[in-house]
DNA sequence: GAGCCACCTTGATACGGATCAAGCTGGCAG
DNA sequence: CTGCCAGCTTGATCCGTATCAAGGTGGCTC
C-alpha cells in the first residue's frame, strides 16, 4: 500500500510526535483499513496558476486535499469587490460532504495539485468510518476558529496590523509544515501577490504595498526580491499585530 | 421521555417538513435512543443580560445548546477593540468537543438559558453515536459558511451595506425560527444594542446609529421605538446589501 | 538584446467612517 | 412626580485608507 502525503490531514498528526506531516506511515494512529479505503477512491487533478477549480454555484462532485500549491476561496459582490474567505495550503481540505455545489469561487494561485475523492464514495466512507468523520469534524472546527480569528483582523485591525498578522500567519504555517518552532520561521517566501494579500485582508493592493514598505523602512522585516521576507526579530513582528504577546492566531 | 426544544439542532430539522423546530417529537428522523442518551446527560444554566458565560482561555467543561435568549462570541485586542465573531440564537450550539478551554469570550446579551451537556459524557456519546457526530459536523460546516459570508461583510462592504446585511440576516433567522418564508420576516425586534451591532459589523456605535437613521430617512425601513424594525419592501432592503439579488447570505 | 507585460511602488488627492462632543429619550427607583 | 442613567442620536472635525495616476522592475519571448 502506497501511503501519500495528500490524505494526511485526515489524521490528527499534530498530536503525534512520531508522525511529522510528511511521514505519516510511521504514525501510531494510522489505521491501515482506513488508509486502504481512502487510497482506493482517490485520484489526482492539477491546475495552473490563475486557473479556476470551480465557480460558486457550480456543481462540485469531489472533495479534496491539497497536495502542493496554493488555492483560495473567495466571494465577489455584484460590482466586483472581492474578499478571500479561505486560504488553502498543502494538507488543507476542500469541499463539503453532503453538498453538491460549491459555495465559493475556488482558484489555483500557483501550480496546484489536488488529491480528490469522489463525493459519493467519500460520504459512504464517512458514514462507515467514525474515526474519519471525527477527524473531519476536528479539521472543520479548526477552520472555523481560523475564520473567526480572521474576522477580528478584518473588522478591527489597521492596515499595518493586518499586514503584520498575515505575515505572522504565513510564517507560522510555513514553520509548522516543516516542523520548526514558530520563531524559526523567520524567513519565508510570500505565496501570494500583493493583490491576493489585499483580497485576504480587505485592503487595496496599493495599501498592502505601502504597508510592506513601511514595515521594511522600520526594520521589522527585510525584503529580498519582492517575495522573500526575512524577519530579524519575530517578537517585533508579533508586536505589530495588535494581539496579546501570547497571540492565539495559529492558522 | 421528555423531548425538549433545546437539543433540537442536533437533528437536521431544516429538511423535515413534519418537524417544525419547536415540535421535534413528530420528526420522522428522530431516533429515540439518541434522544434518551442526550436527555440523560443534560442540565440547564441561565444567565442575566451582560453576564459572562466564560472568558477566552478559561476552562469550559460543557457544550450547550441555546434554549432562549442571545449570546455572543467575541475577541478583544490588547487596547480594547472588540470584534464579535459569533452570534448565538436559540437552537445554536456552543462549545467544542475535544477542547478544554474557551477560545473566545462568551457573553449573555439578554436573559439566556442554555441546555448543557458535560463534555466528557457528550464526547463519549459522540464517539458511540455516528449520527450525532455527523449532525454536529453539518452544523459546524453551516457555521463555517456563515463565518465566511460574514468575512465578506467585514472586509468589503460599506457601513450602509453592513447594516442592511445585518438586518437581512436577523430578519431571515427570525423568520426561519417561526417557519415563515423569508419575505414575511418584514417586521422584527432587534435583539442587539447599537454597540453590539457595531461590534458585529466592525463599526462604531455612532456609525451604526447614523446608518440606521439614513435607511429610515430613505424609506427602506421604519422604526417603532428604538428596537422594532418594519421593512415595507424586503427586496428594497436586500438591494442595499450589495449582494446579488438571489443573495446567498442565509445564516 | 529588445520589447513586453504582469507585478509592484510611490505620489497626490478624495472621502468614508472614527473620534470627540453635546444633547435626547424612555424606563425605572425613590 | 422627579431624577437618574443606559442607550441612542446628531453634529463637527480628523485621519486612514481608497482612488486615481504615473512610473519602476524583472522575467519572459522572440
Amino acid at each position: 500500500m502506497n501511503i501519500r502525503m495528500d490524505d494526511l490531514r485526515l489524521h490528527d498528526h499534530r498530536n503525534c510526535a512520531s508522525c511529522p506531516i510528511r511521514h505519516r506511515a510511521v504514525c501510531s494512529k494510522c489505521e491501515p483499513d482506513e488508509l486502504e479505503l481512502l487510497d482506493s477512491i482517490k485520484y489526482y487533478r492539477s491546475y495552473d496558476p490563475g486557473q479556476p477549480v470551480v465557480w460558486a454555484g457550480d456543481p462540485l462532485d469531489f472533495v479534496a486535499s491539497v497536495v502542493s500549491g496554493i488555492a483560495t476561496l473567495s466571494q465577489t459582490l455584484e460590482d466586483g469587490r472581492t474578499q478571500m474567505v479561505g486560504l488553502l495550503l498543502p494538507s488543507d481540505f476542500l469541499g463539503r460532504p453532503g453538498r453538491a455545489t460549491a459555495p465559493y469561487d475556488v482558484t489555483a494561485n500557483s501550480k496546484l495539485l489536488l488529491c480528490c475523492f469522489r463525493r459519493g464514495p467519500f460520504e459512504r466512507l464517512l458514514r462507515e468510518t467514525p474515526s474519519i468523520a471525527q477527524r473531519l469534524l476536528e479539521m472543520t472546527l479548526d477552520e472555523l476558529d481560523a475564520a473567526r480569528d480572521w474576522m477580528l483582523i478584518l473588522g478591527r485591525k489597521t492596515a499595518r496590523e493586518k499586514i503584520a498578522s498575515l505575515l505572522t500567519i504565513i510564517a507560522q504555517r510555513e514553520a509548522s509544515l516543516q516542523k520548526l518552532s514558530p520563531t524559526d520561521g523567520s524567513a519565508f517566501d510570500l505565496p501570494l501577490t500583493r493583490e491576493a494579500m489585499a483580497d485576504y485582508l480587505g485592503l487595496t493592493l496599493e495599501t498592502v504595498s505601502r504597508q510592506i514598505s513601511a514595515l521594511k523602512r522600520d526594520g521589522i522585516i527585510r525584503l529580498e526580491g519582492k517575495r522573500h521576507i526575512v524577519v530579524p526579530d519575530f517578537d517585533a513582528l508579533i508586536a505589530e499585530t495588535g494581539d496579546d504577546a501570547d497571540g492565539g492566531l495559529l492558522v
